[in-house]
DNA sequence: TGATATTATAATATATTTTTATATACCAGT
DNA sequence: ACTGGTATATAAAAATATATTATAATATCA
C-alpha cells in the first residue's frame, strides 16, 4: 500500500472529479484513474459510483475518505515525532530569495526550521532574482528561491512553490462576481503597478501580450516599488492591483482587500528551489528536506 | 511512502536482523537492506546502529517502532472497517483440500470467511492432494489446497502457506535441548509414521534421501492412518513423530507435546492454491483475495 | 444534435523494486 | 593472526510499477 495513492484518493474525493484532483496533486488525469483503479482493486471494493458526471463515493468510498484522512494526519504526527530527534545542526546556512518568495513564502518556514535547529545561523538575503543567482555562483550564498529556472550548468533547480497573481481592490470596489474578474473588465480599470523591472509586473505583462494585448493599455495611474505600497494603495481604493496572492494573504484574509483571478490569463508562475551542483551541507541537504517535506506545492 | 517498508522495518526491529527479518516477509536480504536505506533517507533520520554484528535501534528508530506498529494495526483497522460493507456475496464455492490444509490449516480461515459472506455456501472436501486434484480438473470443485504444484496446463498455482515438519514427542522424554534434535538422534528413536502413500511421510523420506540416509533406517513402532492418532500416540510417550507444526499446534500449546526441529533435513513444504484457469466467480475471487490477504505465507 | 467536460485506454517512457551474484566487515575458535 | 561462519552492503540485470502523452469513449448540457 502507498499512501500517496491515499492522499490522491482525500484529493479525489474533495475534488469531487479525477481531472482537478491530479492538478492538485500534480499528476496527469490518467495516473489519478489507474491510482484509483489500483486501489479499488487493492482493497477489494468500489470506491466511486458515478451519476452522470457527478462523481458519488460508495459506501465503501466514505468509509474509507474518513479513515484515509485521519490516516495520513496520523502519519503526518509520526514524521513529527521524529522531528524531536532528528540531529540537531550547526554552523551557517546563506539562503537568497526573491521579494516574493522572500516576503511572503520563506519567513514563517524560516522560524519552523529555526525551531528545528536552534543551533544553526540562518542568514537570508533579498534581492532581484538575478542578484541572487549571480551571489549564488559567486559561493556567497548556498541555496536561493527565486522566480525563474536558471539556465547555468553549475545550478541545479527545482520548484518549490506555485503562485499565482490575483486581482486585488478595496472590498468596496465591486468589481469581481464570484471571485473572477476578465481582462477586459481589468484592463477598464486605474491600475496600480510595480516599478519596471520587477518580476511580478513582467509576469502581467507576459500574459497579456501573450493573449493579443497591448501592456501599454493598461491604466496604470502608479507605480510604486513593493508589493507592501501597492497592497495598501489598493485598501485605500484607489485602484486595482496585480499581486502575488500569496503576498496579498494577509489583507484578503483580514477582509481590507478583495480579490479575484483574471479570467483569460496565464498568471501561474513557479518559484525555483535554486542550488550549486558542488558539495552541499548537511545543514543545506536538511533545509531543502525542510522545504520539500512542507509541501507548499503538492 | 510504502506501507510495506515500514512492515519490513517492524520485522527488522522485531527479527534483530535483516537477514532474518528478510526471510519472514519474503524477500531477499539486499531488498531489506535497500528498504531500510530508502526509509531511512526518505525520514531524514538514521534508523539502525550497528555495535559489531549486534543491531541497534537508534532513537528515531525506536520512535518510527513504536509509531510503525499502531499504524500498521490502524491500517489493518481500517481494512477491517471495509470488510463490513464489502458487497456479500451469495452462491456455492466447493473447495478441496488435503488433508494437511483441511484439517488444520482451513478450518478457523472458513469461519471467518463464513461470517463475511453468510449467505455463501461453502463446501469443503478433504481427501488425497491426487483425489483433489483430479475432482478440480473435472469442475467438481472450484478451487483447492494441496501440498504440491500440478504441472497441468488448465490448472494454475500459487503458494498460500509454508509449512515445517517437526519432530514431537512427550514432554519427559528429554530428547531436544533447544528445539532442535540431529538427524542420527531421531534415527536412534522410536518412530510413529503415517501409514505408507501419506504426502507428510513422503516429505520425510525424500529430505532423509537428499541427505544420503537411507529411509529404511527408521525404526518404525507403528504405522497410522492419520495425524490425529500420531499425535495422541506420541503424546502417551509411545515415541517420536513427524509431523506438520501447524497439525501439532494444539498438543504443542497445551504443553502435552514437545516439539523440536530435525537439524540437517529440509522439512519445510509449501502448500498451494490451485484453480482452473477458465472463468471465475466472484465467490471464487472473493476468497482468493481474502486467502491471500490473510497473510499466512507472509 | 453537437459541443463540452470528464474519464478510460493504449503506447511508451521512466523510476522503483527485486533478485542474483559478489564483495566486505565482524566475530569466534583454533 | 588465520579461518570459517555469519551478517550486510553493493552492483548489475530483470521484473514491476508508475508516470506521461495522445487518443478514444462516454455522458452531460445547451
Amino acid at each position: 500500500m502507498n499512501l500517496n495513492f491515499l492522499k490522491t484518493f482525500v484529493h479525489v474525493v474533495e475534488a469531487g472529479n479525477f481531472s482537478r484532483a491530479a492538478e492538485r496533486v500534480h499528476l496527469s488525469q490518467p495516473a489519478v484513474s489507474m491510482q484509483m483503479q489500483a486501489l479499488a482493486q487493492d482493497l477489494g471494493v468500489e470506491l466511486f459510483r458515478r451519476r452522470g458526471h457527478k462523481l458519488e463515493t460508495t459506501e465503501a468510498g466514505a468509509i474509507l475518505y474518513a479513515q484515509a484522512r485521519r490516516f495520513l494526519q496520523d502519519w503526518q504526527a509520526v514524521l513529527h515525532k521524529l522531528e524531536s530527534v532528528r540531529q540537531r545542526l550547526q554552523g551557517r546556512l546563506a539562503l537568497g530569495a526573491s521579494t516574493t518568495p522572500g516576503d511572503y513564502l520563506l519567513p514563517q518556514l524560516l522560524c519552523q526550521f529555526h525551531s528545528l535547529h536552534p543551533e544553526l545561523e540562518v542568514r537570508m538575503e533579498v534581492g532581484s532574482s538575478e542578484e541572487i543567482v549571480s551571489a549564488l555562483l559567486d559561493g556567497r550564498l548556498d541555496l536561493a528561491v527565486v522566480g525563474y529556472q536558471p539556465q547555468d550548468d553549475a545550478l541545479e533547480a527545482q520548484v518549490v512553490f506555485e503562485d499565482q497573481l490575483v486581482a486585488v481592490f478595496a472590498p468596496d470596489y465591486g468589481l469581481a462576481r464570484q471571485n473572477k474578474v476578465g481582462v477586459e473588465d481589468l484592463l477598464a480599470q486605474p491600475l496600480l503597478q510595480r516599478t519596471q523591472g520587477s518580476a511580478t509586473r513582467q509576469v502581467l505583462e507576459r500574459a497579456l501580450a501573450e493573449r493579443g494585448y497591448d501592456p501599454d493599455d493598461m491604466k496604470i495611474i502608479m507605480e510604486l516599488g513593493s508589493s507592501r505600497a501597492l497592497l495598501e494603495a489598493a485598501a485605500r481604493g484607489l485602484g486595482v492591483a496585480v499581486v502575488s496572492k500569496a503576498a496579498a494573504a494577509d489583507y484578503t484574509d483580514s477582509g481590507r482587500l478583495a480579490w479575484a483571478c483574471v479570467e483569460g490569463l496565464e498568471l501561474r508562475r513557479n518559484f525555483w528551489l535554486v542550488q550549486s551542483r558542488r558539495l552541499r551541507s548537511a545543514a543545506q541537504q536538511a533545509f531543502v528536506q525542510f522545504l520539500l517535506r512542507s509541501d507548499l506545492r503538492g
